[in-house]
DNA sequence: CATGAATGAGCTTTCATTCAT
DNA sequence: AATGAATGAAAGCTCATTCAT
């Protein structure tokens, strides 16, 4: 590792770890690239050593930072055998992730929508991969025999996507939390799992 | 009711249609006021004799259409008795709605979850009503012995309306659409009341 | 003739004044847009409704401008029949035009020239117009047998307009003004014609 | 000489020539600094070894370049005797001589005339030596009663330096070539010389 | 009430220059 | 001497908002 390259590494990392700040706290229009500069310890004009502008740095984070989690979620899934239990790992290790990551969680909350200029030709891949580790343990549940045959998994996995997000949003949001993460992600699991009827 | 008051509540009217149009094209930040105004057919500066700035035309199109919407809701809730089946028409008359709003879909998908300086300090009490909408159900079908008692109605409406908006939000923006409102409204209910599990 | 009419012309002519005399003291890559509104009373953002950007101002400039010398210089040429005359009548007419337009000559001087990226594409009619107005003159002499048949108008107009170009671009810089402007616009002409007449 | 002079003399040719390609291409304003430098093969920072600055570069290239034209120039009227036969001499020396330095005739053509800041400051000396190349041979000629002595050299040597020029940059500028440029010269010395010569 | 021309604060981005290595 | 990553001042341009008409 020459020093050079370390530092080099290390000045996107920063970047990108201050970008992650700046925007959850004000959101992307309303971040200043001076006030991601100020956070990260680098001159305004450094930014754009590392990066080709504004959107680029938005893209980026998505990537490596959804690479990350897409890594970790894999691994948390891949403990279990039983469908059902990954479902429950993966409600689970979603609700961890982004709490422990409150202000990253913030920016996928938000930004990930943004139907601005730029977003709607950046095709989140990344996002999609991590759509679709639902839909393949759906789709293993339903070999096995474990879950209903009849079930789509092109639907449920935004289904389930969309209430565990919601969830999570509502705990970055909330200032107190009324349930723990493994009751919220027990809890969801269950409907999702056995349904809501009573037996 | 003078016809000048007429007048004006005409142009507050064309004002916020336009302002969803924009704004659902555009995204927030990217909406130009000259743009709305435009579209609206009126001034610039009349912009400003019947909203106080750009941000209050979100904030009061929030307001407006989702009393719209609310409305719409409770009557559809209101023809079934069976709590299991208000669930469903809630369900279904969610995206149906949205639907058939597309633009306005499109600016609550996005931008009701901006986390702009303004949005944070913007309580969204429609929003709430809305939620709340759907923990009533729960409770009532708890109470009438439907619905597991062990359910937490404050994390039930949040997961069904994040499976519900997700999935919404997947008609808005892709183009080809493989199932039917009636097909999809009646899948995520299967999940909710019944579960996913092979019987 | 509206008010608001005049008041918008009036803006127009406002910033192209400002622009030539900032322009020419500067040049235009050192002038600063903020200069040239300062200059012309008008706030920086009002230079963006009459023109599109800097270069715009730079292109308008020309163009209207020359288009006031083409007049002056057609006008001072009909009153003349004989192309001798014609010619003499050029030179002191271009001079004198110059002289008193020092800024805008000092321009047309400097920045006519610039081989800059938007002055590659900009294709300068009016330039050629007035460069045409030359060989015209040398043509009409040819076919009324004052000037010599051999002379190439392509050539020679170029020879005549660089001669010129470059006296008035002398006195435009320099302080101290030996000859007067008739004295130096028959020395030209006389340069010229004595050469170019048929012996 | 040490080698470290002498390659140290080495890069400061190199850059010199580089910036020669660059300026002509985009002209001054568009040329960036480290665009020389990648020209040259050496590092942004090394320029600033060799040149105080950009506008230093601009500078000693027209100082350096201009000796040698001025050299060539030189050699070129000394060949003959008869003042006339100099002039033609001159005309086809300028013309050759910028023509086989596209590059640099475009920066002169160009820069030359720049009025920025920095250049109206600079004195450009080795200008006024290559004008006064002309006048020395009007005032021989007019000495050796070839020319007549009402001619002003001051006039004229501008008038001849300008009728050039711009014949190089219409050659400089334009991509087909009607004209050869023994042509040209011809032409253009027999407008002077016919016009000067004594009766 | 309505207009829309005018405003000017504020932002992103560039690039000449520096300096630690 | 040479490097090139880092700097940060500077400027063009946008657009929400105002206010004279």
């Amino acid at each position: 590792m020459k020093r050079k390259n370390k530092k080099s590494t290390d000045k996107h990392r920063r970047i990108i770890a201050a970008a992650v700040k700046v925007f959850a706290k004000n959101g992307f229009y309303n971040s200043k690239v001076s006030e991601i500069a100020r956070a990260a310890n680098v001159a305004d004009g450094t930014i754009y050593l590392y990066f080709q502008n504004k959107d680029d740095i938005l893209i980026t984070l998505f990537e490596e930072e959804m690479q990350r989690i897409l890594d970790a979620m894999r691994a948390a899934i891949a403990e279990h055998d039983d469908p059902a239990e990954k479902l429950k790992a993966f409600a689970k290790a979603h609700l961890s992730l982004l709490q422990s990551n409150a202000e990253l969680a913030e920016i996928i909350q938000v930004e990930l929508r943004q139907s601005s200029k730029f977003m709607k030709e950046y095709h989140n891949e990344k996002f999609y991969e991590y759509l679709n580790l639902i839909s393949s343990i759906i789709r293993e549940g339903q070999e096995k025999g474990v879950f209903r045959k009849d079930i789509e998994p092109g639907i449920a996995k935004r289904a389930i996507w969309g209430a565990l997000d919601e969830m999570s949003r509502y705990w970055v949001l909330s200032s107190t939390r009324k349930y723990s993460i493994a009751t919220a992600a027990d809890e969801i699991s269950s409907y999702f799992l056995r349904g809501m009827l009573a037996a």
